[in-house]
DNA sequence: CCAATTTGCCTCGCGTGGCGAGGTCCGTCA
DNA sequence: TGACGGACCTCGCCACGCGAGGCAAATTGG
């Protein structure tokens, strides 16, 4: 998958990914990976700058969980102002697919 | 449209537009802007180098062409390579779509 | 029991690409 | 003559993803 075609679509999917509840980083990188059948892996360097600007933005908040063998994880939660980021997230990247699909063609 | 998303489209824009014969530099900024109805407008600071890159590689070819007032256009026309290349552009793009909608849910 | 792997967090330098602003030349029209 | 628009281009800035690296603790396996 080219890098260049992700650019920007990395907060698009984290907060479709948070809505569906809190998750933690090393969680987000497993589901991605799974759900995308493998073609797709979410890197470190990616997600960890884009998940700590979302939360200096509010759209996202963050707290640790200690589990029963004692290791802490942090885990991000989306928030109202995030919600709304999203729905119009949303509307633009429907948009931008319109977009390009006008140019290169419907998928068929 | 948010700039980041628009990351990577572009040599698959500029070589679908190719497809459909030679164009110059401005025209096919006015091209994409009435076919969007003005929501998007490509930028020269980003379409030129887009395609001296595309040429740079054989993916597209110039020519100059004088029109009868004596002013000269740059024309681009779509290469064999430039071709083959579209076509995993658009599987790849293709690809990307179903991925990212896979996450924020199907466009309904 | 110790080593390697996995889980889990993070940062930093690099390359890339779009953008805004700038620049140039020339034809046309008031 | 001077302003506008067509038509080409470049350059510095910023944002982003990536690869590589670092660190620490739990788990697994030989």
């Amino acid at each position: 998958m080219d890098r260049e075609l992700l650019k920007g679509s990395t907060p698009l999917l984290l907060l479709s990914l948070l809505c569906e509840g809190p998750m933690y980083g090393y969680q987000i990188i497993e589901t991605v990976r799974h759900r995308t059948g493998g073609t797709y892996t979410l890197k470190e360097g990616a997600l960890y700058p884009a998940l700590h600007k979302l939360e200096a933005t509010e759209f996202i908040s963050s707290y640790w969980e200690t589990q029963e063998n004692g290791r802490e994880r942090r885990y991000y939660a989306i928030q109202p102002a995030g919600l709304a980021f999203l729905t119009a997230k949303k509307k633009e990247w429907n948009q931008f697919v319109d977009m390009v699909q006008a140019f290169v063609g419907p998928k068929a």
